[in-house]
RNA sequence: GGUCCCGUAGCUCAACUGGAUAGAGCAUCUGCCUUCUAAGCAGACGGUUUCGGGUUCGAGUCCCGACGGGAUCGCCA
C-alpha cells in the first residue's frame, strides 16, 4: 500500500503534472497552471487534467500534449497508474490502493477536514441583533441560522470565533409599547397571563400604532391634514416624551424599560433555545451610542470628520464614490451609524486580537455597511478593510415581503412548533419510535422538524431572496433536512448492529480495494476539507449543505443495491461498514457546520 | 435617474478559480418492501440557461447593450 501523502490530492496531482510536464516538453510551468478536477462520471479516470491552456507551452495539439503529459504521469512516482485522452482532457486513473489507504487512514482523523483551533486569527460573527419591540420571524430565522453557520465554518477552518449580537432596546420603538402598555396593560405581564415576553411587548406595539391611526382619523375627520395629524397625534407626542424621559434617566420610565425589555429577553432566550442557536457575549445599544458619540467628536477634533453650520457632523465619502453621510445630529444626539461606529470600537477594545467583524445583515443594509466601514478606516483601524457584511437576500412569500399589516409574518414560534408537529405525524405514522418514552421521541421530533427548517433555509445561496409558501409548507421528502437525517439514521442503525455482532466497522488489513460503486462516495468524502474552505473564504453555508446531500444521495443509492451486514464476504463486508463509518461521520461534522443535530433514530 | 444584486425545467433550487452531453427535489407517469429504517431506490417526462452582441480552443459563468424582478440612494432603524 502507498501512504497518502499529507498534501491534498489535487496538489499532489499538480505537483506531479509539472515535472511530468517538464520532462516530457522542457518547459517549466507552475504548479497551479495544472487545472485538476474530478473526472465525470461517464469516463474513466479519478482526476482530469484540462490540457488546452498547456498546448502553447507543449507547442503540440491538445491531444498530443494529453498523451504524452499522462504517459510521463503514470511512468512518474505516485498513485497515477493509467490514463485515457478524450478530446483534450486528460483523464488519470489512480491506483485503488491509494483511495483504500486514504479512507481507512486520512478518512479516520477525528478532526477530517478541519485546520487546528487557533491556527486563523481570531473573528468575531454578529447574527439576529433584533429589535425588541416585535417577537422573531422567518427572516430572524434566515438570519440566525446563517450567522450561527458561518461562525461554525470559520471555526472549523481554525478561526477563534466569538459569537455576539447587538440588541437594539433603545429608541422610539420601545418607548411606543410602554405608553400603549401603561394605557392600555392593566398591569398585565407575562406571569399573570402566561404569554411569552416578547409576544407581549409585540402586543402593545401593536396597540400602540392602533390607537396612533385611530387619533389621526378622528383628527383628519376634524379638519387637521393628515400629515399634520400623523406627526402631532397626542400619542405619538407621548411617546417621544418618553424617548426624551429615558435620555434624561427618568426613574419610573428607566425602570418600566427595564422591566419590559427584560420580558423581552426571556422570550428572545426561550426562542434561542428552540432554535439551537447561541451568544458569547450581547451587546446593547444603550450601552454603546454614548461611545459612538464620543468617537465621532473625536473624529471631528482630529479632523477626519466635519463639522457643519448647525453644528451636525458629516463625513465626505465622495472620494470613495459615496456621498457625505451624517454622523450626529445637529442637537448632538445618535443616528443608527453613529451607534454602529460605537459597538465596533467597543468590541475592538474588549478583544484587542480580533482580525474582523463579520456582520449577518439583510441586503437592504448594504450601503449603510459600505459607509460603515470606510468610516472606520478613517478613524485608524486597519481592521476594518477585512470586515465583511454578511448580506443576505430577504424570504419571501408568495404575495411578496411579510407585512405585519397584512398579519402575512410568519413567527419564529409557531413555524418551528408547526415543524416538530409535522415531524410527529409522519413518525407515528410510520411507528418507527416505538419503545422510546415522551421525552426521547420529543427530542427526536425536535431534531428532525428544526433539520427541515434549517435545511430548507440554508442550502439556498444566501445572497439570493428565496420563496417560502406557507401553504405548500416546508417538505419532509426529497432534497430536505429529513433526508439526510434518515440516512444518517440508516446507517448508524448498521454501525450499531455490527458493534452489538462483534464485526470490526474499522479497516482490516485485508478490506477489499473500492470498486466503482465505492469510488463514487469515496471522491465525495474526499471532497469535504475543499468544500469547508470554499465556505469559509465565501462566507456561505450553502455550499456545505449541499456538499451534504450530494453526500447522502450517494449513500442512499448504494445502500439501496450494496447489503452491508450481508455482503457477499467479510472482506468486502468490512470495506462497506467503513465506508458506511466515514460517511456517517463525515455526514454528522457537515451537519454540525451547519448547526443541524442528528438524531440515531427517526 | 445613479449604484448594487438577481434572472437556469411548470414550481423551488444546484452547477468549484471559464471546461466534456447544464443537475437535484417537487409535480405527473412506471416499476421495486417475507431481506441492514420505503422520510427510500431505479426509470420516464421536462432546457434556445430572459434576449442580442462580444472575448476564446471552450461561456449558465467574463465584457457591452436591452428587457424583467428586487434593494438602496433619510437628521428611520
Amino acid at each position: 500500500m502507498v501512504t497518502v501523502a499529507p498534501q491534498r490530492l489535487d496538489a499532489l496531482l499538480q505537483s506531479i503534472a509539472a515535472s511530468a510536464f517538464q520532462a516530457a516538453f522542457g518547459s517549466a510551468l507552475p504548479a497551479a497552471d495544472f487545472s485538476v478536477q474530478k473526472t465525470r462520471r461517464e469516463f474513466p479516470g479519478d482526476r482530469t487534467v484540462v490540457c488546452f491552456p498547456l498546448a502553447r507551452h507543449s507547442k503540440a495539439a491538445p491531444d498530443a500534449t494529453a498523451e504524452q503529459l499522462g504517459k510521463a504521469m503514470t511512468a512518474a512516482e505516485g498513485p497515477v497508474v493509467g490514463y485515457n485522452v478524450v478530446k483534450g482532457f486528460l483523464n488519470l486513473e489512480l491506483e485503488k490502493e491509494y483511495w483504500a489507504d486514504w479512507l481507512a487512514h486520512a478518512a479516520a482523523e477525528a478532526n477530517y477536514g478541519r485546520e487546528p483551533a487557533g491556527s486563523a486569527p481570531h473573528v468575531m460573527v454578529e447574527y439576529s441583533s433584533p429589535n425588541t419591540n416585535k417577537p422573531l420571524h422567518l427572516g430572524h430565522l434566515r438570519n440566525n441560522f446563517l450567522g450561527h453557520s458561518v461562525s461554525r465554518i470559520l471555526a472549523a477552518r481554525g478561526h477563534a470565533v466569538t459569537k455576539v449580537q447587538i440588541i437594539n432596546d433603545r429608541g422610539i420603538h420601545i418607548c411606543k409599547s410602554m405608553v400603549a402598555w401603561r394605557k392600555f396593560g392593566a398591569g398585565e405581564t407575562p406571569e399573570s397571563n402566561g404569554i411569552k415576553g416578547d409576544k407581549l411587548v409585540g402586543k402593545y406595539y401593536v396597540a400602540f400604532d392602533q390607537a396612533f391611526k385611530k387619533e389621526v382619523a378622528a383628527m383628519v375627520a376634524a379638519g387637521t391634514e393628515q400629515a399634520v395629524a400623523e406627526k402631532s397625534a397626542p400619542i405619538l407626542l407621548e411617546a417621544q416624551e418618553t424617548l426624551r424621559l429615558w435620555e434624561q434617566g427618568d426613574t419610573d420610565t428607566v425602570e418600566l424599560w427595564k422591566t419590559m425589555n427584560s420580558w423581552v429577553y426571556a422570550g428572545f432566550r426561550d426562542t434561542y433555545a428552540t432554535m439551537g442557536v447561541e451568544f458569547d457575549k450581547l451587546y446593547f445599544e444603550s450601552d454603546t451610542y454614548l461611545v459612538g458619540k464620543e468617537r465621532v467628536l473625536e473624529g471631528v477634533e482630529r479632523g477626519v470628520f466635519e463639522r457643519g453650520e448647525d453644528g451636525a457632523v458629516w463625513t465626505d465619502l465622495t472620494e470613495d464614490g459615496l456621498d457625505r453621510k451624517l454622523l450626529l445630529r445637529a442637537d448632538g444626539t445618535a443616528v443608527y451609524m453613529t451607534q454602529d461606529i460605537g459597538t465596533a470600537l467597543l468590541r475592538f477594545q474588549d478583544f484587542p486580537d480580533l482580525d474582523r467583524q463579520v456582520y449577518t445583515v439583510g441586503n437592504e443594509q448594504e450601503y449603510h455597511f459600505k459607509v460603515l466601514f470606510l468610516v472606520l478606516g478613517k478613524l485608524g483601524f486597519a481592521q476594518a478593510q477585512r470586515c465583511h457584511h454578511l448580506s443576505y437576500g430577504m424570504v419571501e412569500l408568495p404575495e411578496g415581503k411579510m407585512k405585519s399589516r397584512e398579519g402575512t409574518v410568519v413567527d419564529a414560534d409557531d413555524l418551528m412548533r408547526e415543524m416538530f408537529d409535522i415531524a410527529r405525524d409522519i413518525a407515528e405514522e410510520a411507528g418507527k419510535l416505538e419503545g422510546l418514552d415522551e421525552a426521547a421521541r420529543q427530542g427526536v421530533f425536535q431534531k428532525v422538524g428544526l433539520s427541515a427548517l434549517k435545511y430548507f433555509l440554508l442550502k439556498v445561496d444566501p445572497k439570493k431572496n428565496m420563496m417560502f409558501d406557507p401553504k405548500a409548507s416546508i417538505d419532509f421528502y426529497g432534497n430536505t433536512g429529513p433526508f439526510i437525517l434518515f440516512n444518517y439514521v440508516r446507517g448508524r442503525s448498521i454501525l450499531r448492529k455490527a458493534e452489538a455482532a462483534g464485526t470490526a466497522t474499522e479497516a482490516s488489513p485485508s478490506m477489499a480495494l473500492p470498486g466503482e460503486a465505492e469510488m463514487a462516495l469515496v471522491s465525495l468524502l474526499h471532497d469535504l476539507p475543499d468544500v469547508i474552505e470554499e465556505a469559509a473564504d465565501t462566507y456561505n453555508p450553502s455550499l456545505v449543505a449541499n456538499w451534504c446531500y450530494d453526500l447522502t444521495k450517494g449513500y442512499s443509492s448504494y445502500y439501496q443495491d450494496h447489503p452491508i451486514l450481508g455482503a457477499e464476504d467479510p472482506d468486502t463486508r468490512n470495506l462497506r461498514l467503513v465506508l458506511t463509518e466515514r460517511f456517517t461521520r463525515t455526514l454528522h461534522a457537515g451537519m454540525h457546520l451547519l448547526g443541524i443535530d442528528l438524531p440515531e433514530r427517526m
